[in-house]
DNA sequence: CAGATGTGCTCATACGTATGAGCAGCGGGA
DNA sequence: TCCCGCTGCTCATACGTATGAGCACATCTG
């Protein structure tokens, strides 16, 4: 027994000549085109059965030509992939597109080729839209390419990046995680423990997730009438030994720290001056944890897997209805309880 | 702005109109085909200048169409990938396979979707091959459907297998770590550490991989004029006291476990009867080994990452030359060092 | 019985690209 | 002068699919 000769897959032609009808005949079955079509029941089955016995199947580039859809997504990391899957960036998000693509019968075309020997992945190679093929896309990436996004929504390519990217001029389409919802519920839940004095330990650098979480916490502050003195709030930025030993004169009882970092030089500058946590600071990190860290913090969570799905779900979305205007989605971070929160020392006046 | 309306896209003919040339002749500059274009430097400066002007850019899945490539090529798990990656199982081959294709220029399509709710992944979905999205395609999974193979083969669709699949009247092309050149290596190891009088402890179980090992061994031993006396070598398999109290008796001062199972028991039932590893007796181990157990064993690497690296290459071998009769390929399984083999002991006469 | 309406298809074409074949014009050799 | 061969292109076609237009026939309506 030898393999047939790869010599060509079936054609639509080839269906409809085994089933005694034309070409476009066939292609009217496989469309399912119920209203214009009027193809009877009895033709439409010799037609199945002919497909099935030659084990046809569609010609995604032909269809793709066409315009028509191919229920393939793609997934576009502006970095390898699977070597940083390992430390956790890539490897959840795509366990929840994954698992929704299966769900929804979308196949994934990852895109993996560069175009360049430099090693970085670009959407535009020779400047064709290499993406083209899938019906849409899924893109993240630390070091996502801005023009490229600009380019690909200039051309009206359904996508959404995981995370938030911002490009004057265009309105890119991303699935966010909503730091800023979950700094208001850290606040909220540090309130609920009764403490009325806080302190915020900012990153030294300006980027937008941080604002998210600076905005969140201001707001939850606001609202519930609490007091912040962080020590150095709105200027300048970091952790110092000075910056500790003013929180510990200012009598402050909550932290939220915007890094697993910060708040692990915190600990370690807390346990120095003989301040305990939780019992005499309670501290709250507005970032997902990860093993290893020296204490079980109250943190936020980030819901890769979920976030993965969701992203699957807005490209779908974006094929059912070209012509809404994408929109960003925020996706809400569940809040880890640890035990770095306790209540609040009685205030002694 | 607005994204443009998709599809309005310049073409060749556009650009050939710009340029006052045909659209063959924008095609013939840009495929860069020198011998037979014939085209001059000035006409060519032209027509390049008209697609800059234009910002042309080659429609991927015409180009596709026909070529009647897409630079495709599928990885089709049995089971969902990504639960399952950070068990170890996929993970490296899938790092190998994208980093190849990555270098080959191909990118990646990942067969996801089941066909019926049981969550089992299928080739054949009302009975057509869903990989011929691909131009070939690697499979890989434990519970690997034979019937599949069979068929894939006898379509004469381009894929290999990771891992051996026999399947009687079709030859499966595999990529297969070599289990036999790998045993051989270890019971020439073990030679050269004096070792003379030898033990090979074998699963219960009947596979594959396993006859290749045992293949191996006997190979060796018997090319290097050595003892084997492993008590019930060729008849009951596995593990008893019985086997370990014959061992010790026997004199042997080497062992060759097939798996890390069989090697942990062992080293626990001479443990009790107060012998020495390495010193009284060196055992090897026939597969590959994970952290967390209890020795650090001289055993065999599965060079997971080169295995995918390698189907891929076979893949695109198979469509560069689709009347060669694919075949299957062995790949050198490292011996990594450990510390359970030692210097024979002298023998007392 | 003429005309209208509906059914079950087929025909022809377009999508954008690549490529074998071929054609017009020119220079050069016999 | 005739023809050959070269240059610099153009023409036509094929890849596989989807779809508007339309055709032949059947059935219904008045």
């Amino acid at each position: 027994m030898t393999p047939k000769r790869r010599g060509q897959a079936p054609r639509q032609s080839d269906v409809a000549r085994l089933a005694g009808v034309s070409q476009s005949a066939v292609s009217r079955v496989i469309s399912g085109d119920v209203d214009s079509a009027r193809i009877p029941e009895e033709t439409r089955q010799r037609v199945l059965a002919a497909i099935k016995e030659l084990g046809y199947v569609p010609n995604a580039s032909a269809r793709n030509l066409r315009n028509k859809r191919n229920r393939l997504i793609g997934v576009h990391t502006f970095e390898a992939v699977f070597p940083h899957a390992r430390d956790d960036f890539y490897f959840e998000f795509l366990l929840g597109i994954e698992e929704r693509a299966e769900q929804t019968g979308f196949d994934l075309v990852m895109f993996t080729s560069t175009g360049a020997g430099d090693g970085r992945r670009r959407v535009y190679r020779d400047g064709t839209n290499r993406l083209n093929l899938a019906d849409g896309s899924v893109l993240l990436g630390v070091s996502t390419d801005r023009a490229e996004l600009a380019r690909l929504w200039a051309d009206g390519y359904p996508f959404v990046h995981i995370g938030r990217r911002e490009v004057p001029g265009a309105e890119i389409p991303c699935v966010i995680p909503d730091y800023r919802g979950a700094a208001t519920g850290i606040v909220d839940k540090l309130a609920g423990h009764g403490h009325r004095r806080f302190a915020y330990l900012r990153e030294p650098m300006e980027m937008e997730p941080y604002a998210d979480r600076r905005d969140g916490y201001r707001e939850a502050v606001e609202r519930l009438g609490l007091t912040d003195r962080s020590p150095g709030f709105r200027g300048e930025s970091g952790l110092t030994g000075e910056w500790i030993d003013e929180l510990v004169r200012g009598g402050e009882t909550a932290v939220v720290a915007e890094s697993v970092r910060l708040a692990e030089q915190l600990l370690g500058g807390l346990r120095e001056r003989g301040v305990r946590v939780p019992e005499d600071i309670s501290v709250a990190v507005l970032e997902a944890t990860w093993e290893g860290t020296s204490a079980q913090w109250d943190s936020l969570e980030i819901p890769r897997v979920a976030i993965g799905r969701i992203a699957v779900d807005r490209v779908i979305d974006m094929l059912d209805h070209p012509d809404q205007p994408p929109e960003s989605l925020l996706v809400p971070c569940p809040i880890v309880p640890g035990t770095t929160i306790a209540a609040a020392r009685e205030e002694r006046p």
